[in-house]
DNA sequence: GTCTATAACTAGATAGAC
DNA sequence: GTCTATCTAGTTATAGAC
């Protein structure tokens, strides 16, 4: 009966635009992005949409909220699954690198349209950003800590690489000469020689 | 009698529009932005600024083209003033951090408001900004040539290079515990250690 | 669940007085 | 150079038929 998906209601309908709204978010951004085009590209009148949604503000609301859930609940596992400080970097950077390849608009729109909430909602999408980034600060901290790595200021280095990580989804390209394995893969590589203590634990 | 200004008329009232364009269209995005809010901000009504400038579009080409211009012209300049890709990296990389902290608004909104520009005008900027992510990787590509730099990819640690720069002005807060200065030494720290090929030419 | 029609409002832009 | 007044078109959202 009761599926997977925990808050938000997803009949097929719902998820279907929310779905054309990120693509249009992406495209032109919230406020750029008229009912009347999200309907038309769903192939319906504007009207039918209030049928779904009583206002284009919740549908923001419910693509960020969704979209934030699963990137802070996939770093959770990512890191849980790892062991020590340099291996849940590693993890924490791949799974956020893959998830703004692979959901670029989604991971775009989560980053760029928080300005566009009213306030009141804005509330919780930002504590729930706040609780990924300090993931990164807390595991770059205790890498210090051990040795393992070498960093100026946690804070700093947990945005550069954050930030990196984000940027991903405005240069990358889904047909492009790399995949999102690669690039994580690189983007791993990267940020461990840029955190890594001088002489400690690398690879050949 | 001319002034140094070269593509821009700067009266003073066209300076005043576009440095409160930058603030609100920073804030609340080109579309979230009515042109009364801007005439509000610089106590005028909405029509006095068409005196001014043709289309709230022209206010966001204004800005656009002079902040990339200003962009490319001071990394040119910075890189020109430095000898070996090293120090033409920690040049480059100090005035790109430097400008997003200091010119954050400006940096974010021509990073973020490409796509709300009509297609001719996208072209004209879009090949500057080009241009000034070649620099970079023209940079990258000599280190590598020369042995002092190790990357797997040119072009993806020139993005990510870029990114992290221009993430800059999404987290950095003029009030914060580090000035411009020291996060820009941090980042050009923390890029030398991501590009650099072990055990050359490393500092104490 | 979708449509048509429309209400209520806001957008960008212009005209002409001062 | 700025104001007031206004035009036209587009905006979100609702109501009621089907």
């Amino acid at each position: 009966m009761a599926e997977a998906q925990p808050t938000l209601s997803s009949d097929d309908a719902t998820r279907r635009i929310r779905r054309a709204a990120v693509r249009l978010f992406h495209e032109r951004g919230y406020h750029g992005t008229p009912v009347r085009a999200l309907a038309q590209m769903l192939r319906m009148e504007a009207g039918s949409l209030y049928y779904h949604f009583p206002s284009k503000q919740q549908i923001l609301v419910d693509v960020l909220e969704g979209t934030l859930e699963e990137l802070l609940q996939g770093l959770q596992e990512a890191v849980a699954a790892a062991r020590g400080p340099r291996a849940q970097l590693v993890a924490a950077v791949r799974f956020h690198v893959l998830f703004h390849t692979r959901r670029r608009e989604e991971a775009f729109v989560s980053g760029s349209e928080l300005r566009s909430l009213l306030p009141a909602h804005r509330r919780a999408i930002t504590a729930r950003r706040d609780r990924y980034e300090r993931v990164f600060r807390d595991l770059l901290r205790r890498g210090v800590e051990a040795g393992v790595f070498t960093v100026s200021d946690v804070k700093v280095a947990a945005m550069a690489i954050l930030t990196m990580g984000t940027g991903v989804a405005s240069w990358f390209w889904e047909g492009g000469r790399l995949g999102p394995e690669a690039v994580a893969d690189q983007y791993a590589e990267m940020i461990l020689r840029m955190v890594q203590s001088a002489r400690k634990g690398r690879r050949p």
